[in-house]
DNA sequence: AAATGTGGTATCCATCCGGTTACCGCAGGG
DNA sequence: CCCTGCGGTAACCGGATGGATACCACATTT
């Protein structure tokens, strides 16, 4: 038989992680450029399909109606001429926009410098 | 007409986001939690199977494969009676690691008190 | 009158994606 | 000898999902 399982060695593999609780909020396409875009401040419908081009009604409607359900954003209709709606975050969404910071930040590092990729941490055993 | 869009009022929003960038570093069901359990340092096939207790065989050596190809781990065979494979996040990876951190913390936050859910950040119209 | 914009919904459809099952060679233990 | 565990791969398959298109009422603008 092969190496025994090191159930805990050196350093715990991280406790049953909340990850994927979290991961749930921001499921579905464009989930993370909504509440994006919604950071810095409040916005309408049409708005938001302006701030993502290629965003289709249909399923940024879909992903609001979902973050509103999970209490991410609050719709508020507007009494104009025409009724506009409203979307905003709600402090549950705020919370999310430190980690969504992050992951912006990692993504400007990429397209900073691509040489990164592909460089191992520690020399290893060749990939098969 | 409604009311006129504001292309950019009071705060413009974020320009356009390396976010997506970014999120296609971790898409794929798993990803997250596989690269949350190697950040503990590296860990083996079997190992991670038995962290991530509900993923299939095929979709972690599908997301493993992925991963690498992405220059996010390092996959090495161990010369071991049955070969066995290591893998362990490359400096790509390791970055990834806060961005994943900020997302477990808001998960954290979630499970402790579920109150926040629901709770509007500021008074608004009434929800159709 | 017609066009445009606003905020959506309905329908259709292809595609992807992940779960399930079966199977593989190899080595060591009982 | 056979079973188990390791580290996968192959084939199948169903549901979810997101894109495209069409359409709606209403109000202003031209």
């Amino acid at each position: 038989m092969g190496l025994p399982l090191r159930k805990s060695k050196v350093a715990a593999p991280p406790p049953a992680c909340p990850l994927t609780e979290c991961m749930g909020l921001l499921r579905g396409a464009w989930a993370p450029n909504v509440i994006w875009h919604l950071s810095a401040g409040p916005r309408r419908f049409g708005e938001l399909r302006h701030d993502i081009p290629r965003i289709s009604a249909r399923v940024l409607s879909a992903r609001l109606r979902e973050l509103e359900a999970k209490g991410v954003v609050t719709r508020a209709v507007l009494a104009t001429s025409p009724p506009s709606a409203e979307y905003a975050l709600t402090d549950l969404g705020e919370e999310l926009v430190p980690a969504i910071h992050a992951i912006v930040e990692v993504g400007r590092k990429l397209k900073q410098n691509p040489k990164t990729r592909g460089k191992a941490a520690s020399p290893r055993v060749r990939t098969s």
